[in-house]
DNA sequence: TTATCTGCAAAAGGTTTGCAACTGA
DNA sequence: TCAGTTGCAAACCTTTTGCAGATAA
């Protein structure tokens, strides 16, 4: 999804695109992989981003509502990735924590009988060339 | 999975079935859905099960070790299932939290080159039969 | 112009920890 | 016997909220 596509999915639902959350976003957007609202917030100052965490918090609530970021429960710890509005599974690197998206999606069978999916999550724990080629555990 | 084996497998790995643990483990048991920790904790006072809340998180913590339970992260909380411990999916009932185990793996195709899967969780969510009847939205 | 957003500080909520007493194996 | 477990209270962390000032649109 280019930007100026999102923008306009963000003004669609009046968000507006102020200064702090551009920035973010292009983070985000730069970023393949997941991490806590803490990590993004310390991410965004590293590269001299001035935002509260507060607004890491609202912005990635905002994402998570249109559809263009993740949360992941993993080891009692919540992270978000951003990912495109399509609909797609993930592949997760337990190591680095990249986020690899997968637009193929598997097929379901054996549901029980009469259940009626609204959505469904597929996703994929491992590790990522990058970690193996740097010898992760 | 029987309750013997899961004694076997609990003592297994050095961890005792005390009478809080016992009292817990079978409402988990007949119980099939997913509930906060809290929930549980509830759940069981309400069979006159005297625990703390604090066992309680310690059990599930203990479980989710052991393949026994699964976190699901909806809507910000996060909730607990009972499982076997054998390897399968879930169909997660939205209305109800109704969990049904789907031991058929759909089969994964086009991953990345080269990503080592360790684990992954298929999670279906929808609408169950039960709710369905129930004229649920 | 005004509805939305921001940062801060405080509050809230959920989860973990320390500890003394207890208990399963 | 003694390593593991319990409940309580306190500590801890993460996330949310209230609010006054700032700012997209």
């Amino acid at each position: 999804m280019e930007k100026r596509d999102i923008v306009h999915l963000l003004h669609q639902q009046n968000f507006r695109l102020t200064r702090e959350r551009e920035a973010l976003l292009d983070l985000l957007m730069r970023t393949e992989k997941m991490h806590t609202a803490a990590e993004w917030h310390a991410l965004a100052q590293r590269e001299h981003v001035r935002v509260g965490l507060t607004t890491v918090y609202r912005l990635l609530e905002v994402l998570t509502k249109v559809g263009l970021a993740t949360p992941f429960l993993v080891d009692g710890s919540v992270y978000y990735a951003f990912c495109s509005g399509q609909h797609h599974h993930h592949f997760v690197c337990l190591h680095c924590h990249r986020v690899e998206d997968l637009y193929e999606c598997p097929v379901f069978q054996h549901l029980p009988e009469g259940c009626e999916v609204r959505h469904h999550k597929v996703d994929l724990f491992g590790i990522c060339p990058a970690c193996h080629a740097a010898d992760a555990p």
